[in-house]
DNA sequence: AGAAGGAATTAACCTAGGTTAAGAATATAG
DNA sequence: CTATATTCTTAACCTAGGTTAATTCCTTCT
């Protein structure tokens, strides 16, 4: 895949959101990165000021405690749009970090640069508020599972919404994904084993 | 507070977040209205599909599980945009109801009425933009708090952020605020007031 | 001021999920 | 095809916070 398919497929995706960007406006050079499964594209703590693209792969945005407990917040599956919105918008460390649960390809802007070069373009504006709609609901939907629902409806309430990812992660992802350790995720599976019969 | 000048304070809140926005295009009517201390805009369920601007008061936005624990997802203090932001985009029902703890006064858009007339306007995208970002980033901090740090660090935070309304609302609506009961934030306070000594 | 309805505290008890650790089941590498 | 490392399960025990209920403390209303 060379430089000018990545352009094109990370323009066509935007351009879904709404209609008619100008991306003439957009001079900057594209960085691509190809990271292995396992390795992160940054880590919770930088500064990472990029608006990235996802064009192929499977990662997870996952934040760690000081006590070193790991929370995924998260799953993302090309193509689509990653970043940590705050530390890009406000030039502040992230709270989380990007990893790859398989090989990635991504290519990236430097948000300000880019910023700067298309907020002159009513169609991009349009489709960048429409993106920002779109993670703002996914997060009050999941801010809303948390704080109404048990951990095992979260758990078959994930299965529902990600039966691809269900078997093809660790499930300790899937443990804190939904906010609880591995060990407790096994006790869940065995009762809901033990309670279809 | 006649309606002309309702208009003008929320103008000038929005015009804040960037430069120029056209006001002329807006021709829809506004609606005003005032609630009293402990009465709700709109319950978790509607179709709240209006943009609410909050010129005085208090409110807190609040969502109430199943078994009918009530848990509450913000405190917004006016001058302040407020209202769901999925209900109004996607034109579901709200996952929470805002209620006011003051008396409050609050002037309101048809969401889709007022955005087809503004989003024409270079000026409103962007403003709109940044307000967008700036409730995500809002929600990015607070899900780094309850999934990272203890209900007692929490309840320090809440402190520390919120001085002026430790004092003034229900134990209750703060326990609400950092996911636990007013019994356990009791407990919590009692241990607190010991280690200071 | 006195009555009445919340709000906060405290205590006793309960439970979901955390912790540690050992064993079984899979992967992945050589 | 082993050998090594993960991952998953299970069990025993622990803890933060939930539940219920009684008591005290404030408000607010008449």
């Amino acid at each position: 895949m060379d430089r000018i398919q990545l352009q094109n497929s990370f323009e066509a995706y935007f351009n879904e959101l709404g209609y008619g960007i100008d991306w003439q406006r957009l001079t900057v050079r594209m960085d691509v990165h190809v990271i292995r499964k396992g390795d992160y594209l940054f880590r919770q703590g930088d500064f990472a000021n990029r608006l990235y693209f996802l064009h192929s792969g499977l990662v997870r945005y996952v934040s760690i405690s000081d006590e070193g407990k790991e929370f995924t917040q998260t799953f993302a599956k090309g193509p689509r749009i990653i970043g940590s919105t705050k530390a890009m918008v406000t030039e502040t460390r992230t709270l989380f970090g990007i990893q790859a649960l398989e090989d990635s390809m991504f290519s990236s802007y430097p948000w300000q640069v880019f910023y700067e070069q298309m907020r002159h373009d009513i169609g991009f504006l349009e489709c960048y508020a429409k993106f920002l709609e779109r993670i703002f609901i996914t997060k009050e939907e999941r801010e809303n599972a948390f704080v109404k629902y048990s951990a095992e409806r979260r758990y078959l309430d994930f299965c529902a919404a990600y039966p691809e990812l269900k078997d093809s992660i660790p499930q300790q992802q899937i443990a804190s994904y939904i906010g609880i350790t591995p060990v407790a995720l096994s006790r869940i599976r065995q009762r809901l084993k033990l309670a279809r019969g």
